[in-house]
DNA sequence: TTGATAATTCTATAATCATGGAAATATAGA
DNA sequence: TCTATATTTCCATGATTATAGAATTATCAA
């Protein structure tokens, strides 16, 4: 995962409103909640919701499909998944040996073109 | 970790002169850098790597030590650690079953007073 | 088509955040 | 003490972000 697009996911996580959009989206996966259900569930105004579900959506962290009159947004785990992996491998010295060697994943990872870019530095 | 502080500590590291410095000192850890010494490498006014500086310090993300006439900043690797666990324990749903059950880490855990509060739901 | 509902976009406003020069504070050495 | 260096704080400015009412677009059902 490349600097910049952390810095998308991390301020898109880091507002009250979308944390908990995201957090509730979370729970009710894989199918995700419309956007009217999301809003009475949070108590926030439609005009509120849809930009911060802009945000979302554009940092990868949630998808939409649309079902009727009804837009159903959903967690994409793997963006959480790669944000975790971006964290962990820059959390810890690698000097001072603090790195469990463990690794934690949300999700099972999809083969992507650019596979084996990440933690290349391992030796 | 509470909601707050996750909030906190992911719009300290949503910036992309924090997230350099943060980085940076993670490369020097545990010793940390002198804040003239993060200035120079990173080419950054020394008032705003004040403001930066104190944004994480804030976050709980890095701490200080004065030497001399030098101030050190070192990356708190615990707190990093507990984003990491807030994210993962909130990233995926249970009902959908996509949690890995491997725990990743930075750095050992310290005892603290609120021991075991994290993850409580797991049966 | 008409009416109702779902969601987004438009728009203005307010609030927060980032930047960096200049002044202030703190430490060390002579 | 005086001087140099390290760092922070003060302050003004500009940029970005959040909020939400109103208007608009889209879909469905009859």
């Amino acid at each position: 995962m490349q600097n910049r697009q952390a810095i998308t996911i991390l301020a898109a996580l880091a507002q009250e409103s979308r944390l908990a959009v995201y957090r509730l989206l979370v729970e009710h996966a894989p199918e995700g909640l419309a956007a009217s259900a999301i809003a009475e569930k949070l108590g926030l105004p439609n005009a509120t919701l849809s930009f911060h579900l802009k945000e979302l959506s554009h940092a990868g962290l949630v998808s939409s499909r649309q079902s009727g009159r009804f837009i159903y947004y959903a967690p994409v785990i793997e963006a959480m998944d790669e944000l975790v992996g971006y964290l962990t491998d820059h959390c810890c010295s690698q000097s001072a040996g603090t790195c469990a060697t463990a690794k934690r994943k949300c999700a099972p990872k999809k083969r992507v073109a650019t596979a084996g870019k990440r933690r290349s530095g391992s030796t």
